[in-house]
DNA sequence: AAATATTTTTAGGCTCGTCTAAATTTATTT
DNA sequence: AAATAAATTTAGACGAGCCTAAAAATATTT
């Protein structure tokens, strides 16, 4: 059994070395776990004893099967809870990172399964963020970055690749919320913002939001 | 902040010293948690410093307001997510101990006061123990074991005193399930045994099996 | 009340996960 | 390519929570 340190370690990693699985270096852990590279040198020693990612001094760290697997499923049991936390116990957007990051590391493969089919084996969570299933599989529609949709495209909010808080309260006062209907009237080259319409209602956003909001379709 | 070890503790040296808050020996608080006498007086040294324990070398330890509370507080947690697996995610009786003894220490004051309200705020959870409210206030009315119940008296099984498997699975083969209806038809002196009517059916209970069924009314 | 048994505490050690400071390796400048 | 900078690892230490073995205090027998 892993524990809470490990899982997270894991977790960060997968996070870091993306879709293309690509090494990732000891400081960038050290960063995304706030702790220390000296720390996370010692951690991915344990973990590579353990078989749960590959390493070699100086050449950064990649997860193996089953490290890849535990991530996942740390990933899952995440986002779903989320999902309760939102959508049954009336959470806020912006509250319900904090406490999914510690019912992520509850241990019964009974409880993830009957939350899953308790929520309606939802596809993604708050965040827009895809939801693996029990065998470890995203949904295949991915959603994609707000900047980077074409003039005209009429897409929905399905959520966001920022946890702040503040950026949070942000769209808010935006009035863009999960579901909003948004769709890209114009593009700026000059500073890449955008004008968009909010649910019909025309409104100019920055790249730097435009790249953190999620738009599906 | 309290780790889960020190919850745990707290929560052992409440369940010992009872409704009469007698102190408490370490060797009982050793044989509860499945630990070592020494680690306990390790521990209780440290929860000493924490002002959450009284303690006096070899005369046993006794909680303070402060060390109450929090053991009162981790109660209340526990039994809520008991009745969250029992009632929601469909977790058979004997299943949902386990895994409420991880969820409560999930730190999130939003998220017990939610899921209290979720549940409806309920008073007894799958046991039949009582759930204290927010101010850390147990419901009145308490329930007492079937063997103190006298001849005559309908009541209603809203609990067990043990979570031993076995134990629960021999209930369900008595037919005997939270809220059976129940009387007692005769006492047998000899060993204490019960005549008892199930749901209108006549039984016979041993006063071990009598001691562990928690009746109400 | 002395001897024995039991309970509890102390002493010292272990693993986990963290840290700082110093040493080493790799990357970047000049 | 040598010098400098940045990233990474090593060495040694610490607190939390646990352990075993031995010492000390309390309880029970005889």
């Amino acid at each position: 059994m892993n524990t809470f340190a490990e899982e997270n370690y894991l977790k960060a990693i997968f996070k870091l070395s993306g879709k293309e699985k690509v090494a990732v270096s000891t400081n960038s852990i050290a960063d995304e776990l706030e702790t220390k590279a000296s720390s996370v040198t010692d951690m991915i020693k344990k973990l590579t004893e353990k078989k749960l990612v590959n390493y070699q001094k100086y050449q950064g760290t990649t997860l193996t099967k089953k490290g890849h697997e535990i991530a996942v499923h740390v990933v899952r049991k995440h986002r779903l809870w989320e999902v309760f936390l939102l959508k049954k116990l009336k959470f806020q957007w912006d509250e319900v990172h904090d406490v999914a990051e510690q019912l992520e590391h509850i241990k019964s493969p009974k409880l993830v399964e009957h939350l899953d089919t308790y929520l309606g084996f939802p596809q993604y969570d708050p965040h827009g963020d895809p939801i693996p299933n029990k065998n470890g599989e995203f949904p295949k529609s991915f959603s994609a970055p707000l900047i980077d949709f074409a003039i005209g495209i009429k897409g929905k909010v399905v959520g966001v690749s920022q946890d702040n808080p503040a950026f949070l309260q942000y769209l808010d006062k935006l009035d863009i919320q999960l579901g909003s209907k948004i769709q890209v009237i114009e593009k700026i080259e000059f500073d890449q913002s955008l004008e968009v319409k909010i649910n019909g209602k025309a409104t100019h956003i920055s790249s730097e939001v435009a790249k953190n909001i999620l738009i599906k379709q």
